[in-house]
DNA sequence: CAATAATCGAGACGGTACGTCACGTCTTCTT
DNA sequence: AAGAAGACGTGACGTACCGTCTCGATTATTG
């Protein structure tokens, strides 16, 4: 493979050798990420240009081919440098005002400067399959991984019905909101994220059988939400 | 304005009159709408020129510039005059079967090479507001609306509880489709499309009445939301 | 032939006989004429565009190109068209000031607006047989056809040699103007032209025979210069 | 200014060092320089378009466009550097002969490919002023400069008057020519330039002295020139 | 008084070249 | 060997005119 993974500078391969001739600039290397992001904060994808994005860094074009191979790699690299905000997800005895508040913190982000870099990178996955498989692996992966711990939390406290898909649920919960944030077809509020989540997790709730009247506890419990 | 809706020609315009001049060939606005279908049919959005959507349709470059402002209009355009296949709501006297049926047709469009249209406009509309208005215009809302019709018809047979938010509820089924239409972490089936429909829908079920023994936990329990 | 002499409007064919349809607007062939001499003489050739001179005619494209096959037709016609300012040949007694003058009014010219459209047309002419010959046929002939007049009188006054040969005098006289004027190595001025005409018309005088008495006569004449 | 002179490349300026950067290619300057001539001398000036000059010399648009900003200042150095073929002034001890020669070989390139050049230099030059000044500049002058020797020997040889005014001299000799090449009124001929430099010559003779029998009334006349 | 016929304006048509921009590669000297 | 600088061939951009064509409207002659 030609172009290395940005993130391992050849400088500390495992060997604890180091090739010769001079070692990769990592100041280079920060300041294009830097200036990606300052590019894709304030313009779209189609206004970013490798160009564009060697000037801004003071930095030669060939600098930036060296290490990404096409626009893409750079972008997934630059979402990926780029210390995104806290989204984690809280433990506070309810799924409910776990994931609302967590996916309150969500649309924060999509919001802010940093939606745009998020849409960009959606945008031009569409076109380049490794594009989104980085938005995933990144971004999304990680954030689930946390997301079915909440939700596993949920149906130990009898708040979730023992089997329900929990891919299917978050695709319900989130899908809604990258919905909004792509389509813009509707505002992207705290109240919507609140009723959201009410709506969906109460779809998922353990299904009552007649007659059973030790639920009632769960019933006390959802009712907080 | 400069641009004309491509949709009207001046041919056929309100007080009868036809303007002067040699009026707009219909054959080369079909052709040119043809053309981008099909290039865009079998390649991405970065793949589709101007000038080659022109040479496809045997027409001068100037032509599609006349009637189209930029490459987002004419991808609009092309999509909204291409037959979109019927994803027509049917009334089988139930709401899940109503939703879950139109919403497999929805998926095997996204699956079909109408899909990457789909998806070029969607992804094109990160940085072209006028795209993803077009999109939201001419494809959701009319469908949006049937949806409406539809769930109403659930309300007052009882299926659906009276006050739901329609929005939040077709956010939620639809927002689950288009995120792993677009994210592609999961496959869209039509398995996933009845889960999902049950899902959501018993969320939106009508709060059990006092009386009936069992359920009335879980009324008191959504009866804040 | 399709296109028509523009200065024979159908309406006055020989015969006397009309042929049917509208006849030729008179109005429109000025328009167009006027147009194109006001665009020469404030641009290039290179800026008179048909378009252009359709426009500023307030004339359709194609009433332009139904009587003029070309561009350089049409610049021909227009120059033709041009009253160009009296250019006429003196009668004073003396050749060099009756050159003198005529060249002094021909430099008038080509230091007008007018100029620009002459050097248009040499220009054009350079790519365009046509037009030169128009040029030729219809500015320089008529011109020179004055000039072997009043170089023959300066024969029979004896103020020039007898077989001397008028188009090289009058290429010697001329074109010195003309590759000023085209060249711009040097200014146009009257006191020039008078200089140019006393040297190269000093070469055309009779030659001395020894003993001959008879060139007094001459020697008073050039005397006036 | 941001093109460079297209003579200089940047390797050899004058401190010695040489600017970062790739150097510009030699081998692209010819070939765009040779095919500008080759283009020319087969076809007018308005058949030549940059976009042909750059597919026929292999190269890039841009790398024209790069270094001539118009092409007038393309056809310019194309001309500039074209071999022109010798025009040198001989020096023969008479003035007439030496004129002669050299005016017989400029006639020769007038007549050749090379004058379709020339002809469009001056055709254009007629809308753009720098480029009838690089033609004054680069090709006019260097040439004067050496007629300017020939005729100060001729003065000295007393074949020409003293006070005699070179320039307007000069333009009478080659004014006749460029006008025939230009307007082609008539025919380029050996011995037309012949009798041109006769006729032209002679009337810069000296002027007869008094006690010189015969020239005494001639001598008188132009006396007062 | 129709019918016929050629003109007019307007302006869209398929093209060609314009001059610009970014692409991704290359060649040079410097660090 | 990597750095910046920047020229290279490539190819699409959006614009301007080319010369042709279709329109409805106008203005004449002819039957």
């Amino acid at each position: 493979m030609h172009h290395k993974s940005s993130t391992t500078t050849h400088g500390a391969n495992g060997n604890g050798k180091r090739p010769p001739g001079r070692p990769r600039s990592e100041q280079a290397r920060l300041a294009i990420l830097r200036s990606t992001l300052n590019i894709l904060g304030k313009a779209g994808f189609s206004d970013l240009t490798i160009e564009g994005v060697a000037d801004r860094a003071a930095v030669g074009k060939a600098t930036v081919y060296r290490w990404w191979p096409n626009k893409g790699a750079l972008i997934a690299d630059a979402f990926a440098s780029s210390t995104t905000p806290k989204l984690r997800f809280p433990d506070t005895g309810s799924v409910h005002t776990d994931m609302s508040q967590q996916m309150r913190q969500l649309i924060k982000v999509f919001c802010s400067p940093q939606g745009r870099i998020v849409s960009a990178i959606l945008a031009a996955g569409q076109s380049d399959p490794e594009l989104i498989t980085a938005f995933r692996e990144r971004f999304l992966k990680p954030r689930r991984r946390e997301a079915y711990a909440t939700l596993r939390r949920g149906i130990l406290r009898g708040e979730l019905r023992r089997g329900v898909d929990l891919d299917l649920l978050l695709d319900s919960l989130y899908g809604a909101i990258y919905m909004r944030f792509l389509i813009r077809h509707d505002r992207l509020t705290g109240d919507f994220v609140d009723r959201l989540s009410a709506l969906v997790l109460s779809g998922a709730r353990p299904r009552r059988k007649f007659g059973s009247r030790s639920r009632a506890p769960v019933a006390r419990a959802s009712a907080r939400h």
